[in-house]
DNA sequence: CTTTTTCTAATTGTCGACAATTACCCATGA
DNA sequence: TCATGGGTAATTGTCGACAATTAGAAAAAG
C-alpha cells in the first residue's frame, strides 16, 4: 500500500527513510497518516473521522485509534473527547513558538555536536551539504530538495549531539511539525543562498570543535529562519484578509478546540 | 477509584491537580497509571502486562492500550511490539541528558517569563515560594514537600513563559520524568537551602524584567541540580556495585530493548 | 551435562458489535 | 423571523473474542 518513497538522493537520508520495521498494522497506518499529513494530502484543519479512515485504509478502528493517538502525541492532529480529531493548523503565534523552541534546542544540539561528533559523522554532514548545493545549482525541483536537504542537515546535527532525549524531542516531536508548515511556506528570496552559507559556517565550527561558536551560529541560523517564515506567514495572511475579511486563521481561541492543552 | 490526592497546600498547585475533566475511561486509567508510576507504586524497570492491568483496574484492554500509548509517548513506559511494556528506568547518562534538555528549555522559559509574566502571576510565584519555605522550616514531611514545591515553582515559570509549545514539552513530556527520578534520588545535603536562595534570585530577576539575568540564573540553577543528582546517582551506583558486582543498571545497551528510539 | 529442538502457554495484535455521547436538522412556539 | 426544544443520525467510547507472535519450559539428542 504505502510504497516507501524512493528518495532521488541516496546519502541514506534520514527523512522519508523506509520505516525500519513496520511489523504491526497500527505502525503502518501511523507512518502513512504521518506522511499524508506532512505532505499536505490531508489539509491542515481538516476533520478526520475514524470510520472514514478505517474504510480508506481498509483496516479496523482498533489499530487506527492507536495510530491517531500517536499522531496526537506528536502534535500532528488534535483530538477532543466525544467530538473528533482534525489535522493541526498552526497559527502564526504557534509557528513562532515552535521556532523559539527549536532555537533553544538546536543551538544546544550544535554545541554538543561540536563536542561529540566523530570524523565520519562530520564527513557525512559535508556530503549532505555538497549534494544539497549541487541540486540547488541545478535549480531543479525548486525549493523541494532545498527544504528536505535543509532538514537533513539539521537532522544530522541533532544526531551528532549524541543526546537521545534531544534527538527524540527534535526528530520525533518537532521536525514533523516543521515539515508540515514547510509545505505551505517555503523559503523565499535570497534566504536559501544565505542558509547555505550559514550551514557551512556551522559545520566549520563543529569541525574545529568550537562549541560556543557552533551554538551561536545555530541560534542565529534558526532565528533568521524564523524571521523569514514570519514574513511569509504575515504576507499570506495579509493577502487572505484582503480577499475575504474573516479571521479564520485563528481558530484556536474562538472555537471550542484548544490548540495545545498543557495540563491536559 | 482514584481519589484525587488532596494536597495539604492549597495555592491551587498545578501538580496532583484533579484531572480537569476525566470523561473517558482511558483518560482515567492514564492518570492513574501516571500517578502510580511517578510515585513509585510501579517500580522502574518492572514489566507491565495488559491482562494484568486490565484486571487490576477492572477495565477492558481497549482503553488500557490507549492509556499505555499515551504513557509511552510521555516516555514513562517503553514498549516493543509483540513483546510487552515496562516502566522506564533511566540510566545515569539518560538522567544527565534529561537535565541538559531541561537546562536549555527552562532557561528559555525564565527569559520569556521575565518578559511576559503578569503581576498576578509573579505574586503567585512568591506565594508558592513562601509556602514552600514555611513547610521546609517545619521540617515536616522531609523532602517530599520540598520536591513538589520545587516542581511547582518551575511549573509556574514555564506557565509564565506564555509559550504553549514550551509548556507542552516541559509540563507534559519532561516533568513527569523528573518526578519519577525524584522518587529515587531526593536532593541531599545543603542543596535544598541553596535551591531556596536560587529560586528567590530568579523571581527577583523576573520581577525586575531582567530577562538575561533570569535566563542565566535558571541555567545555573538547573545545572547545579543536575550536578547534585549526578552525585547522588553515582553514590547509589557505587553502593550497589559494592554489594553485587553486576551491571544491571545499564539495561539499555545490553538487552534488546532500546531505551529511546529516535527514528522509531 | 550441555545443547538443540519442539511444544505449550501466555501475551500482544486485530476485529466486529454494542453502548454512550454528541452534532445536526427540523418542527414548534413566541 | 428568530429562538428553543426534541428527535434522529452519525461518531466516538467500550467490550469480548479470535488470530498471530513470542517466551519459556520440557524433552530429546549429542
Amino acid at each position: 500500500m504505502s510504497s516507501p518513497i524512493s528518495a532521488p538522493y541516496s546519502v541514506d537520508s534520514p527523512l522519508e527513510m523506509a520505516p525500519p520495521e513496520v511489523r504491526t498494522l497500527a505502525e503502518r497506518v501511523f507512518h502513512q497518516l504521518q506522511s499524508d499529513i506532512v505532505r499536505g494530502v490531508l489539509a491542515p484543519g481538516s476533520k478526520i473521522t475514524e470510520p472514514g479512515l478505517s474504510k480508506t485504509y481498509g483496516i479496523s478502528r482498533g489499530p487506527l485509534r492507536e495510530a491517531m493517538r500517536r499522531l496526537e502525541s506528536h502534535r500532528l492532529i488534535e483530538r477532543v473527547p466525544h467530538v473528533g480529531a482534525r489535522v493541526v493548523k498552526l497559527s502564526m503565534k504557534e509557528l513562532i513558538e515552535l521556532f523559539d523552541v527549536r532555537e533553544a534546542l538546536e543551538s544546544m544540539a550544535a554545541r554538543l555536536a561540536a563536542e561529540h561528533m566523530s570524523a565520519e559523522e562530520i564527513q557525512g554532514l559535508r556530503d549532505v551539504l555538497a549534494l544539497h548545493e549541487g541540486q540547488a545549482d541545478l535549480k531543479r525541483g525548486e525549493a523541494y530538495y532545498q527544504r528536505e536537504g535543509d532538514l537533513d542537515f539539521h537532522y544530522r546535527i541533532v544526531q551528532g549531539s549524541h543526546n537521545k532525549m534531544l534527538m527524540s524531542l527534535l526528530c520525533n516531536d518537532l521536525y514533523y511539525l516543521v515539515r508540515l508548515y514547510r509545505t505551505q511556506f517555503s523559503a523565499s528570496g535570497t534566504r536559501p543562498q544565505r542558509a547555505f552559507v550559514e550551514h557551512h559556517r556551522i559545520v566549520d565550527a563543529i569541525e574545529a570543535g568550537d562549541a560556543e561558536l557552533a551554538e551561536l551560529l545555530m541560534r542565529r541560523h534558526v532565528s533568521a529562519s524564523r524571521a523569514n517564515v514570519a514574513d511569509r506567514y504575515a504576507a499570506i495572511l495579509k493577502q487572505q484578509s484582503s480577499e475575504s475579511s474573516d479571521l479564520s486563521s485563528e481558530p484556536a481561541e474562538s472555537s471550542g478546540m484548544p490548540s495545545t492543552t498543557c495540563q491536559e
